[in-house]
DNA sequence: AATAATATATGATATTTGTCATACACTTCG
DNA sequence: CGAAGTGTATGACAAATATCATATATTATT
């Protein structure tokens, strides 16, 4: 089994902010595995009992909206931790869990997080920025839900995308989503988003290859994004 | 200058959880003050040196839209803590909050807010409960907002607004807002709010006496939020 | 490779929502 | 009291978006 003290995951979440000894402790009772894409984590209401730290891969989290069609909320990929909001209110996650592609992740027991959040005043202060941030955002993405047109929310999505999960060699976006699922992340109609998808190529804007999307420009994906026309 | 160990409201917060002597040091160097209706207790960008624990009245906090409309996101009431989020992640403010009638605050600096965070393990946990809690329900109305249509979205905003401001002796909801405020949580235009509020009230599902609202069936409500029609 | 199943694309049309114009109601303030 | 300003209401129309139907492409299965 790897050990966390040498683990390098750790230094992008709040878990930096733990001491050898809680990581020493953590090593000895964390459990590793491989989610296959497709897999589901934990699902909307599930109680967790501990937190994962995603060591590679990415997985969605959704929320089923009231007329059955999947929301997806945000992405959460390599070096995130996921599930701490559920375990230390001490509720039900109200989101679920799905590999988006082959994962690997730990699974840290509730205990010794919140040991640690108790204990470690460095560390809790780091979980609460986290949970601030995404906050924040959250109340963003909320306004811009409410007051954006389905064409501005596209263009943040593509950029969301953009932003979480970088380029590849050849400038797309490195992840693969079916038109139905970023129709979940706009919140619109699949055929809508089909359309447009293609106009924004048609205008130059991206650029589609099955479900590969290249951004060819940023700025002008921006500018679509403030309603600048 | 009352004293917060005296105080009742600090039981409707996270403030419940400080022990005697932290609030008798609170009491020391916290500042109360009345806020009028409309009045601005901070805007998008500030940075709060300390939190603001609401004894009477409420307030909305607002965002400034990409396309100039100003958008409730939400509204703070008598008890409830307001601007622990920027305090704890040392980060500017990204909501404007305005007095939606008078108000009296108090102010508790930052220092003292932070010293318990650090040191009480109780006062950090609700804390964070309170952050989890308002994160979960972000994301939910995200999903609200993404997913569902102008008239859903309509009785979402007056379920809560019921909910938070509940029912004066006629069974109108005790908050009287602009039909432009409305239509700035509900994510419309003004007159299109207009139109569905007549709608509303001709189908029954409301009464209407000026600003005033009455729900008429909290039920058929639900149900238009559920999208059943 | 052929077939089935699924995803993507596009047209036609209905519905929803926004915009602009205008009218009316209500407040405020000199 | 009356004028000016603001908020509310409504009609007419335009634009955005959803829905349904159907075609085509892509992937999976045998």
């Amino acid at each position: 089994m790897s050990k966390c003290e040498q683990c390098i995951i750790r230094k992008f979440s709040s878990l930096r902010a733990l001491n050898k000894e809680e990581l020493i402790k953590i090593s000895g009772c964390k459990t590793s595995k491989v989610v296959k894409k497709g897999e589901v984590l934990f699902e909307e209401g599930d109680y967790l009992n501990g937190v994962y730290c995603i060591r590679d891969g990415a997985c969605k989290l959704t929320k089923l909206s009231a007329n059955g069609k999947n929301h997806i909320v945000k992405f959460i990929t390599k070096g995130d931790l996921l599930g701490q909001r559920s375990v230390i209110s001490d509720e039900s996650v109200n989101l679920s869990a799905v590999a988006v592609n082959d994962m690997e992740v730990c699974f840290i027991p509730r205990d010794e997080i919140m040991s640690s959040f108790k204990e470690n005043s460095e560390f809790s202060v780091e979980v609460v920025r986290d949970i601030c941030y995404d906050l924040k955002t959250s109340d963003d993405v909320t306004v811009n839900m409410a007051q954006k047109n389905v064409k501005q929310r596209l263009a943040d999505s593509l950029l969301y995308l953009h932003d979480t999960f970088g380029e590849d060699a050849e400038g797309y976006i490195k992840i693969q989503l079916s038109r139905e699922e970023i129709a979940g992340m706009v919140g619109t109609a699949t055929e809508s988003l089909i359309r447009m998808l293609s106009e924004f190529g048609k205008k130059g804007l991206i650029e589609v290859k099955g479900k590969r999307i290249k951004i060819v420009s940023i700025l002008k994906i921006q500018n679509v994004s403030d309603g600048i026309v």
